[in-house]
DNA sequence: AGGATACTGTGAAAACATTCACAATCATCA
DNA sequence: TGATGATTGTGAATGTTTTCACAGTATCCT
């Protein structure tokens, strides 16, 4: 199975590829795509490897193709569906980040408790209270969810996703959530990251006058 | 040196144990700590070793002890200051997010180049215009800051950031910013992490009927 | 007190990920 | 056409992270 490392580099890989694309550069070889991501060359071409691409020697990919390529492998055919949960700062703000994107991901609806969000549609993207949460993800086949509440609400929005299909989540909330087996969850821990950040930064720039 | 995934996971314990404390349990083993976390009792082990944590043997670890070993390793004393930039629906998402964990992590000011924005005071952080921003990292001393403004501009407020002092970004922006020498960055990329989702999600879950 | 039990700390093994290094390939040009 | 040079694809080496497995140790119970 491929590793969730190289996911995420040919995730990255195509952004770079596009910005190629709008620079007009048609061949990129994998140390030049490389530099822009910060990696090896090597790992460029093992990662292409990994998913069973082959370029053609010489002049490096070409970028047209090798998009197309990531594309079909890292893509959904006809498009991922995807729900949101919570349309508070946090859900509006992705809202707008995906929908912005022009990808694969199309968020198709979107949840609230609160009546004064739903009804509405924003960015193209229809807002319906959480008691329709069954029926919307069942009509549409909606596979992948995100979850934008608050944490102590996380947990019963979440056991409520996987209940109605859901097999894939991403999560924004504080809290971590337990899911079923055969389902896959991403968390993405906002403080986590901060206090990484914070860490490292400590560790490269110590404190005036502490000693290495 | 110590591994991002240690302290990934120290502060993801942290987060665990302070559950513990509220449920007045007062002895975690390392194998409950692992079981909430989906670990493995050897690795929360070794992450303390790697921190030169000792437990006492036999009874577990005492929660309060290690919440305080965790807290004095990966915090700064004193407390971090954090500037945020971008005070749109992200950057307010965020601010809720971290001024409502109780944490080391305090976001004392935070930029926004609309007027409208500016001036006020949101979850007990100032908001400024963005041509504040080196006065302010300066006179508070501020080593780590939170991007939150639009793809196109975060390149421009990142530079502006690191010439000001910073030392530490954590990155929402879509677009990988590039940093100097002797700098910590993490992107969040949301993109990649819904892409990521969405491709293990298929390898779980193909489509009806397709083979496994 | 002494034995049984439950746990830690860690060396060593295994698994996993990255990088090296080089033969093979193919455009280009004299 | 054949030599040149850039670039790929990949086996092997290296480096990193996780897991195993067990000796050592404190606590509890009788």
């Amino acid at each position: 199975m491929i590793s969730e490392k190289t996911i995420e580099r040919l995730s990255q890989y195509r952004h770079f590829l596009r910005e190629f694309l709008k620079e007009n550069v048609d061949h990129v070889s994998s140390s030049t795509l490389a530099e822009r991501c910060h990696g090896q060359s090597a790992q460029v071409r093992r990662d292409l490897m990994e998913m069973g691409y082959r370029g053609k020697s010489t002049r490096g990919y070409d970028v047209e193709d090798l998009l197309a390529a990531i594309g079909s492998y890292l893509d959904r055919p006809g498009g991922e569906k995807v729900a949101l949960c919570g349309i508070g700062n946090l859900g509006r703000a992705l809202l707008t980040y995906f929908q912005g994107s022009l990808s694969n991901l199309q968020v198709v609806a979107a949840f609230d408790r609160d009546p004064h969000k739903t009804g509405r549609v924003i960015h193209g993207c229809r807002c319906f209270d959480i008691e329709m949460v069954e029926k919307v993800i069942a009509e549409q086949g909606i596979q992948v969810a995100v979850i934008a509440v608050p944490g102590p609400d996380a947990q019963r929005v979440a056991d409520r996703l996987f209940a109605a299909g859901i097999k894939g989540l991403l999560n924004f909330a504080p809290t971590p959530v337990r899911v079923p087996p055969k389902t896959y969850v991403e968390h993405m821990d906002m403080t986590m990251a901060l206090e990484k950040v914070s860490f490292f930064t400590r560790q490269l720039a110590p404190a005036r006058g502490a000693p290495k």
